[in-house]
DNA sequence: ATTAAAATATGACAATTGTCATACTTATTG
DNA sequence: CAATAAGTATGACAATTGTCATATTTTAAT
């Protein structure tokens, strides 16, 4: 059973407000699991009764619109934690969790998680934080898809792929969606997500190959995505 | 100066977990304002410093796009807090807040929230509850953006606003927004917003006196919003 | 390595939505 | 009460986006 004293997901999440004691306690009641990439982590309607802490990998949060498509809400990757939400509103789940990668994820028993809220200002304090991170994110997220045509949204998302998630050693951005899933991240059909990605590849704003994407100017996709075009 | 103990506030925000000594303390620190409508209560960038309680009126929260347009994130009503986000994010707020009606709002400095906040943990708890509910409804409001079309977006949110602020003895709904305002909130252009409208009419599902909207057909509304047509 | 399946790409066209112009109606102000 | 402004309505047209068909490439499985 790994120490939880050193993990990733201490390091950048509301946990780094734990103590020793609590730590340990932590490394007691969790319970590690490897998910497949394609897995799912758990269910839009499903009662989790507690998080999940993100040691490896990546994953994203869907949510099924009555048009049968998936929109990804969000995009969470090592280091965060998940559920935390539906365990605060003591509410089912109103997303999904897929793995987009193998990932190692610690499950954490509500119990113990309200245990530390209660106990531990500090903590309660780093997650409500969090969650208002989240919602303002979501906030522009809104404005975005509401006010932005596809092209600007396309660019806008390709520069958050690269800021949040890294490149590789060859510069392409480090995570890969299918375009199906990028389109579902933009909101808009999947053929429309290709011929855009196709537009800006001729234009040298981008390079495409098969599903790795490389940003090549920065400074125009940016002014693409800030409606200056 | 008014007493907390029986403002509306109290009783449908999180503070109705305060106690008397609470409530007491609250109705020496708090301020009270009268807003016209049309008055900015802040603006996105402000530091706000503290909460305001709406006592009567109804405003709006707007984000500016890059393009120049106004997006409503958000209505809030009276018996609803404001400024809670930016309070525990200890940051700018990231909307405006302008009134709708002529308002009383009361407000309350940061210090005071933040004291009650880490002495009682039911009004945090509560607080928290309250912003996961705000994601959740965000997060609801990203996919109908993304996956919605404007006509499918239009029917949603005047059953929303029917729902959410009532009727008026006459039947029609309560809340009356400028056209412009409406096409705020689904995202689309005034001319496409006036244009579904009109379809709407003639279609029966709703009648239109100036600003005055009578909704008459709400089974068909909510298909039209269900995309199942 | 071969083949089948899935994903990506592109064309053609239709539907949706935005923009601009203009007419009409409703508020506002002096 | 006039008159001015603001908001609403509608037409015409262009731009954007979605859908369907089909070709090509990539991926996975045998």
């Amino acid at each position: 059973m790994g120490k939880c004293e050193q993990c990733i997901v201490r390091e950048f999440s509301s946990l780094k407000a734990l103590g020793k004691d609590e730590l340990l306690k932590l490394a007691e009641c969790k319970t590690s699991h490897t998910v497949k990439k394609g897995d799912i982590i758990f269910e839009e309607g499903e009662n989790v009764n507690g998080i999940y802490c993100v040691k490896e990998g990546i994953c994203k949060l869907t949510k099924l619109s009555p048009n049968g498509k998936d929109h990804i809400v969000k995009l969470v990757k090592k280091g965060e934690l998940l559920g935390q939400r539906s365990m605060i509103s003591d509410e089912p789940v109103n997303l999904t969790a897929i793995a987009m990668e193998d990932m190692q994820v610690c499950f954490v028993p509500k119990a113990e998680v309200m245990g530390f809220f209660n106990e531990n200002n500090k903590f309660s304090m780093n997650v409500m934080q969090t969650i208002c991170g989240d919602l303002k994110e979501a906030d522009d997220h809104m404005v975005s898809l509401a006010q932005k045509n596809v092209k600007e949204r396309l660019a806008e998302t390709l520069l958050y792929l690269e800021d949040t998630f890294g490149k590789n050693k060859d510069g392409s951005v480090y995570i890969q969606l299918s375009r199906e899933e990028l389109a579902g991240i933009i909101g808009t059909a999947t053929e429309s997500c290709i011929r855009l990605l196709s537009e800006f590849n001729k234009l040298g704003l981008i390079s495409l190959e098969s599903k790795k994407i490389t940003i090549l100017d920065r400074a125009k996709l940016k002014r693409l995505s800030d409606q200056a075009l």
